[in-house]
DNA sequence: GCTTTGTGCAACCATATGATTGCAGTATAG
DNA sequence: CTATACTGCAATCATATGGTTGCACAAAGC
């Protein structure tokens, strides 16, 4: 199985799905994949199955309303993402400092290196 | 084409790739695409294909060394991944806010509606 | 020189992915 | 009741993707 990352990560990868989450999250009270499809380049169909994917990697929720489905984003569904990125963003900055810190001790400074 | 962010999402979209990718954060110097195949469950090759797509993604630079080629991690390639992350978060939860302060002035609150 | 060792290239393969179309089922509107 | 949306399901298709293998080529090592 994917991790969870991997599921948002690769859901985010898509251009289009990626669109179809951005105006889900302009509208805090949902759209259905038929209005979706309206102003998108591709069959609704299509729509349904991204949305799909969404909701199964836990950006997107659906609710039934009558004979509706209203599909909502789940902003939260980013956050083992986002967390994944700072963390290791930070942890490479770390180890770059330790690496200029153990090269300074040697040579005047690194900063401006060959 | 795809966007930038879509490049660097679906890099890591894709487990043996972020699995290198954090391998190559663990080592400041770099690693070579056959040092990497060692303790990975693919062959040299895939892991080549990996390096490169990583590469395109702004996330790895390719350094020559003699007849070897030693991959090393750019960080700064999630800057602008992250940084779509956390907008569009930040954004969403300035319109759920904005939302339930509209929802107050008329119900008691949105928490447990219909 | 000859032999390793690390890369590069190309063909190939199975499966996943993004998309389409057509049709059936079900609420809502008239 | 009938017509009109809106959703659901299935078959189909082309291409992308992740992987493999085999072999040629170049740089070190002996």
């Amino acid at each position: 199985m994917k991790s969870d990352v991997s599921e948002v990560f690769s859901a985010l990868g898509d251009n289009t799905r990626r669109t179809i989450y951005e105006q889900l999250l302009d509208r805090p009270l949902g759209s259905t994949a038929t209005e979706l499809a309206k102003s998108a380049s591709v069959s609704r169909q299509a729509i349904v199955k991204h949305l799909q994917i969404l909701e199964s990697a836990g950006l997107a929720e659906a609710l039934r309303e009558g004979r509706e489905v209203r599909y909502l984003a789940l902003a939260r569904g980013t956050e083992h993402a986002t967390q994944w990125l700072i963390d290791h963003g930070a942890a490479w900055d770390r180890r770059i400092a330790a690496l200029e810190r153990k090269a300074s001790a040697t040579r005047p400074t690194l900063r401006g290196r060959p």
